[in-house]
DNA sequence: CCTGCCCGTTGATCCACGTCAACCAAAATA
DNA sequence: TATTTTGGTTGACGTGGATCAACGGGCAGG
């Protein structure tokens, strides 16, 4: 072992090459020796306290930023007041990526709990992606694979039904938890029903009705934010075929 | 001028420098020197007829494609029949990131019309990104712009009532066609009701119950797929408000 | 301990949109 | 020309989820 392990401080030098959300993030599937040239990349960490924004709508775009620690949502307000939250986010995944088509972002993006994240400007990652051969790939590969999960959203927001959408949200909270080394069948949503609700693009009653009847059908066991799943073949079902017959 | 004009036919080789759709495309904002060190970019045509696809879901991914004359349409297909048309696309916009996360396409894209693509091989992009200072920044440009457009329509598909998504897609073309010199007010939809109705996650029938309910207020002239927008104000209104009172 | 606030649950009612069905126009085919 | 097919419109009716409203539990602060 080293003396200099980074130290998870504010303002201190992170290293990539010393991170263990490595597999999770942008890094994923470089080198070691580009990893090494990735050490450069990280401008430094940001804290960001529970309901508090990383950025917000307008803010000029400067750098992206991975999640270390903690979860964030993003959201698009419209005038009149409505909101949509259109993400959430866990450790290793990037943040800001809105950013760079118009140079400021285009949503608002808030801490679910005290969380922090490396700051990474985007100047520099466009410079390191020129030296280090891997990194531009593995940087189209975030975007593009956020393009993906949008699809997928739309697809659910577009043609699913509520229970079909609650389904599929915590099944997908769930491989997303699996891949951080967390149980796939027991965890702890830290959103509101309402904020889940207007990610799966219903109200708040709708949400919690939907979780009282996957209880009540023996599909999970809900405690508050606590959730495990009971039989994740039939929620899988439900996802892609509706409870049953119906055929169409 | 030149002998050597680029001409449309298939297999021959195709020049961004030449292109009057460089305004709207991949190359947008890149200086003449930038422009001319991308015509190698482009690997090559390929025509697409009405109805037959692009590419589909699985395919695996190799290269990505600037729409030269026509339009598309994209959408991701669930096991149990259902569809979602995820986005339209026109010419000079970008189709296929979608399989750079998995190298393989996670969508089916369809040409609405006769249409007409130029094929740009990923691998060449990758490689002239390293070697053309700008090219990089404009790809990652039209990557982010896809994300926004998403969150977009999932504001869209998640808070908007049946009217209101009418209007706004309706808004949306018509900003595109004027992007393109086409008139802003009168324009010729190349989708079917259904198709439209995928999009905006509602059934034909209330689709074109809108456009009904629209034509009776004043607000458009439909007659089958081409459309005049006679009160754009009130369209604008209708989207980010609802249509009056009803205050929230 | 009590108090207040936020969040979640549940019930009753309403309505926007889906569903089902008939019909028609335009376009494709013969 | 008649004939089928495809896409679009419109009406009648049903329903999933929104809305409105009451209530309750967890938790922070006094």
């Amino acid at each position: 072992m080293r003396a200099s392990v980074p130290v998870t401080m504010n303002g201190l030098k992170t290293a990539c090459s010393q991170c263990n959300l490595v597999e999770l993030c942008l890094p994923f599937g470089m080198s070691d020796s580009e990893l090494h040239q990735l050490d450069e990349l990280v401008g430094g960490r940001r804290k960001v306290k529970r309901q508090q924004s990383l950025y917000r709508a307008g803010d000029p775009f400067e750098a992206i930023y991975a999640i270390r620690a903690g979860s964030f949502k993003t959201d698009v307000l419209l005038e009149d007041g409505r909101d949509q939250v259109t993400g959430f986010q866990m450790t290793g995944e990037i943040l800001g990526l809105d950013g760079i088509s118009t140079e400021s972002h285009s949503c608002n993006a808030v801490a679910l709990e005290d969380s922090e994240v490396c700051v990474i400007p985007y100047a520099k990652l466009e410079q390191l992606s020129h030296e280090v051969e891997g990194l531009q790939h593995q940087f189209h590969k975030v975007m593009s694979r956020e393009i993906v999960r949008d699809h997928g959203v739309m697809m659910l927001l577009g043609s699913m039904r509520a229970e079909e959408r609650l389904a599929a949200f915590l099944l997908n909270m769930s491989q997303r938890f699996t891949a951080r080394g967390f149980s796939a069948a027991e965890f702890h949503l830290r959103m509101t029903r309402e904020e889940i609700g207007s990610y799966l693009g219903l109200k708040l009653e709708t949400v919690s009705r939907a979780f009282s009847r996957f209880q009540e059908e023996g599909l999970i066991a809900v405690q508050q934010k606590h959730i495990r799943l009971l039989d994740t073949t039939r929620l899988r079902k439900l996802v892609q075929h509706q409870t049953a017959g119906c055929g169409r």
